[in-house]
DNA sequence: TCACATGTTAATTA
DNA sequence: GTAATTAACATGTG
């Protein structure tokens, strides 16, 4: 479910926690998202931290707690992070619950494709250090851009602007946003841009995730209350998400279809083959 | 019952 | 060896 600046929404609902300690943690111990330690390990090591501060990096979120303790989360397909009342019942997909004084802060996640992450030490994981520069951050250039269209040549654009390790966050309807916006087809192999459209794709990737911050993880201190509620009609994003719908620039059918693994959607009257 | 789902990765093929 | 494609993961929804 949750791409970039969605991840960014969840987090800010835990941090409602910081400053505050974990009096006692709730995990479900059979459940596959514990992923580098032992249910019972994660909550033994979180009991009695302080939860300081938290951040996100593409579709990774990492917490902070006294003594050294980190805990990364990543949502997968269908996780969330809820803040609920301090003896609030953990239901059957609440796989973490940390309890504070005034609140329980809480991981959900049905379809488990999520990921739990403890580390233990002074310096924050290798993971999160590794993670590829965000695509709003001065390292993020055209080259760059440019570089990896040239070795992922050979793959359908759509393919390639999924990939974390260049485009990290990106998930499938910001793909599908961003190459709307470019005009560009999404079967397009990935060397066949030129670099004018490199130019394009590059700058409208910045616009989307820009876009997509704005009004997912509040401006000017207003908070969407829940996901995505703020997205304006203009943006592919309202319309893309179910058949016989239609292109707010063109007003004619979009068409969804299998590209790259993925559906996706696209406006035939301006994203051509070529 | 069947199709599908906002993600990642191991296994397979080219 | 590298790149591209596919299968698999587990569960809920319509």
């Amino acid at each position: 479910m949750p791409e970039l600046a969605e991840v960014e929404f969840y987090r800010r609902r835990w941090s409602a926690g910081h400053g505050a300690k974990i009096v006692a943690v709730h995990v479900h111990e059979r459940a596959k998202v514990y992923r580098n330690r032992e249910a019972v390990h994660i909550a033994k090591a979180l009991t009695g931290a302080k939860l300081l501060d938290s951040g996100t990096a593409a579709k990774q979120m990492l917490f902070r707690f006294s003594g050294g303790v980190w805990l990364g989360v990543h949502l997968g397909m269908s996780g969330e992070l809820r803040v609920e009342p301090a003896d609030y019942p953990p239901g059957k997909h609440d796989h973490l619950v940390l309890r504070q004084a005034k609140r329980s802060l809480v991981f959900s996640d049905p379809r488990m494709f999520g990921a739990v992450l403890l580390h233990e030490g002074k310096n924050p994981p290798d993971w999160w250090t590794k993670i590829a520069p965000a695509i709003l951050s001065p390292a993020f250039t055209v080259k760059w851009v440019a570089d990896f269209l040239a070795r992922r040549g050979r793959a359908p654009i759509k393919a390639v602007l999924l990939m974390q390790e260049r485009f990290p966050g990106v998930g499938n309807w910001m793909a599908d946003e961003i190459l709307w916006r470019a005009a560009l087809h999404p079967a397009r192999l990935a060397s066949s841009l030129t670099p004018k459209e490199i130019k394009t794709l590059h700058r409208e990737c910045r616009f989307v995730c820009r876009g997509a911050l704005k009004y997912n993880a509040g401006v000017g201190g207003k908070m969407p209350s829940e996901l995505n509620q703020f997205m304006p009609d203009s943006w592919l994003f309202n319309h893309r998400w179910e058949d016989g719908r239609r292109c707010p620039r063109t007003g004619a059918l979009l068409r969804r279809d299998e590209i790259g693994g993925r559906t996706t959607c696209w406006s035939p009257a301006h994203q051509k083959p070529r």
